[in-house]
DNA sequence: GGGTGGGTCCAAC
DNA sequence: TTCCAGTTGGACCCACCC
């Protein structure tokens, strides 16, 4: 894209239109250093030009020209007190961080070179030493080394793969092989770090403090050691990066790719010194756009060009653009949406569409009740045969999982849009109930919701929770839509039992159907609740007694049965996080538990809300998906006004390790 | 007019 | 010959409400 010009004439104004037009698979990756760029760049535009695909990239692109401009203007009004005031923001920052720059843990990030086109070829080994790539005349999720030396790669449309290297052999992906493989090396990466962070199935991050310092070795040797480990247990070749922080270990991990490694010391000069001519591009968040943006308007190439610059930063950037402000602090982050998209011949023929729909709606419905989801927000998602994408939302009264309910209301929007030639269709569900766990059946009420956790216990929750921090999720070489689905097979391994939370979730479902939807209705949604503050309050609040004890005060001594009914479900539900959570230091065996909510076991419930306020303080706050919105919607309306407190994150924090 | 919820679109891998 | 994915998080904008 980036064509001069207007469209259709971009020939005309430049000799070589091709060299604007860059695209993901033209920008250098490990294995392409001798790539002749021009010539593949050349081939790509040749092969793209004139498509439907080709004027979508230049709509598109002309479109974040726009962007880029009015950024420029933005910049060029900024006073010389604004730029001031900026500056001495940035260098406060600085300072905080430089103050709690921590140098402490050692951090090793492992990445399985050309991981699907590897195990491939350990199934066949005729592939040996032949240009190959996993995936399929649409779409490649990985090539090996000789076929990238032709400019083949991840992301890349198979056929003009097949331009650049005539003899690539195309080798349909099989999941089940990698997930296996991935098996054996997370059992490598086990002895190390028995917590290691899974990025997805070819990649993991390892905290080796603990190791280096008790075998009193040093972490060069641990990462030849893991890297050999993982030779000998599976055939297969991996690349290691170690550094004080997981960012910058994944930096590392690719500097010696294939069948490497490299360690950056802790100490700040090194640091200072290998981050001062790394390219922005280098950096997990800043893709092309973002690259295109901090270049054009602000002249930054270089991650030491972005701290000197920090002030313009902080001036035009929102500081959660990008995912720009994410540091090395694990979080619990729980999924939000769940969706499912398929692509097909463009068709505007109705009853093919609604045919496709419903089947979309049967798989989303499939996985939304393995995972015990409910949610009321339905979106779908069209492309049509021009590459134009179209989403269309509505948000429910009641929470729905079944596929009978999303293609009732996916039908109706669907219905709006027509006449319309499509080539994909979308549906995703957000909005959930409570998160994962889903206990409340009142979309206003803030009960049983979300675990917002720090520290150690986090990183282990991390290591089995939805890895969609896209901080961790791995480089375009694997296929993002499959990760996330193995990483939550690797979670059932975990020691919080995966396999527990599924039941739970399993549980929760029993509740919606038996009662959950017409109650929101009847009972909970009414003004008392949704506009119970105090309620929120509690919830927010680390030394609050919970939600109990606000809901005993909204029934008061007259509690009919069914809210008695309602408030044991919710409270036994409320131990079923905690449990899943592991945060109470009491080990209800979930079976037990269970038992008690399926049999709405009262005075069990009871004995538990006598237990809350002792047990509850020792817990993590529990922040209702609500609140967390409130939260973010406080921050964003603050951006730009760095007079919060709470100081979020800039690009500038990047390279430094929070407490 | 600030806060909030809903809808749309984009960025990232 | 084949002809550009799938999934997720969140920014941004607008309408509405108090």
């Amino acid at each position: 894209m980036a064509m001069e010009g207007s469209e259709g004439n971009s020939d005309a104004v430049s000799p070589h239109p091709w060299q604007s037009y860059n695209t993901v698979y033209t920008t250098a990756k490990a294995g392409m250093e001798g790539v002749d760029k021009e010539k593949v760049q050349k081939i790509v535009y040749e092969m793209s030009k004139g498509s439907k695909y080709f004027q979508n990239e230049e709509r598109k692109e002309a479109f974040i020209k726009q962007k880029i401009e009015n950024m420029r203007l933005q910049f060029a009004k900024l006073s010389p007190s604004d730029l001031s005031h900026y500056q001495k923001v940035a260098e406060r920052r600085i300072l905080e961080l430089e103050a709690s720059r921590d140098l402490s843990r050692i951090w090793l990030h492992v990445d399985m070179d050309a991981f699907y086109a590897a195990v491939e070829t350990l199934s066949n080994p005729t592939l040996k030493g032949k240009p190959m790539a996993v995936g399929s005349m649409s779409m490649l999720s990985t090539a090996n080394y000789e076929a990238r030396k032709f400019g083949v790669r991840s992301a890349m449309p198979g056929f003009i793969a097949r331009k650049l290297c005539p003899e690539l052999i195309l080798v349909p992906t099989d999941f089940k092989k990698y997930t296996h493989y991935s098996d054996l090396t997370r059992k490598v990466f086990q002895r190390y770090d028995p917590n290691f962070i899974a990025g997805s199935l070819d990649e993991a991050y390892l905290d080796i403090t603990e190791v280096c310092r008790e075998r009193n070795v040093k972490c060069e040797e641990i990462a030849q050691e893991l890297r050999d480990g993982v030779y000998e247990e599976t055939g297969l070749t991996c690349s290691a990066g170690v550094a004080p922080n997981r960012l910058l270990a994944k930096v590392c991990s690719d500097i010696n790719k294939p069948n490497g490694q490299y360690v950056l010391p802790n100490d700040r000069m090194a640091i200072m010194t290998f981050i001062s001519s790394l390219p922005i591009r280098k950096i997990g968040g800043i893709g092309k756009v973002t690259e295109h943006i901090l270049k054009d308007v602000f002249g930054i190439n270089t991650c030491e060009q972005m701290l000197d610059k920090g002030s313009y930063l902080c001036a035009l950037f929102s500081q959660s653009t990008a995912g720009l402000g994410k540091t090395d602090s694990p979080q619990v982050s729980f999924r939000k949406s769940i969706s499912n998209e398929r692509t097909f011949s463009a068709t505007e023929d109705e009853v093919l569409l609604q045919k496709k729909l419903a089947e979309l709606a049967e798989m989303l419905s499939t996985d939304m009740q393995k995972e015990g989801l409910h949610g009321r927000t339905l979106t779908l998602k069209l492309k049509t045969a021009s590459f134009e994408v179209r989403n269309r939302a509505v948000t429910l009264q009641n929470y729905i999982n079944s596929s009978e309910d999303i293609l009732k209301h996916a039908s109706k929007l669907l219905k709006a849009e027509l006449p319309v030639s499509v080539r994909l269709i979308g549906l995703r569900v957000s909005q959930f109930n409570g998160d994962k766990c889903g206990a409340t059946p009142d979309p206003t009420q803030k009960t049983i919701t979300n675990f917002i956790t720090s520290g150690e216990a986090n990183r282990k929750n991390n290591s089995f929770s939805d890895v969609t921090d896209h901080d961790f999720v791995s480089d375009t070489e694997t296929d993002p839509s499959i990760d996330v689905r193995h990483t939550g097979q690797l979670h059932s391994r975990d020691s919080f039992d995966g396999n527990h939370s599924l039941d739970v979730n399993h549980q929760s479902c029993t509740l919606w159907k038996n009662d959950g939807a017409e109650k929101v209705q009847t009972s909970g949604n009414d003004a008392a609740s949704s506009h119970h503050s105090g309620l929120t309050e509690l919830l927010g609040s680390t030394s609050s007694q919970g939600q109990f004890e606000g809901k005993n005060v909204n029934d008061g001594s007259n509690l009919i049965e069914e809210d008695r009914l309602n408030s044991c479900q919710e409270t036994i539900m409320s131990w079923l996080n905690d449990y899943k959570c592991s945060l109470c230091g009491i080990e209800l065996p979930p079976s037990f538990v269970e038992e008690r909510l399926e049999h709405s076991d009262f005075h069990f419930a009871e004995k538990l809300q006598k237990e809350e306020s002792s047990i509850r303080q020792t817990s993590i706050p529990i922040h209702s998906q609500d609140q967390r919105h409130r939260i973010n919607r406080q921050s964003k309306s603050k951006k730009q006004k760095f007079s919060q407190k709470e100081g979020r994150n800039t690009p500038i924090d990047y390279f430094f390790v929070k407490k």
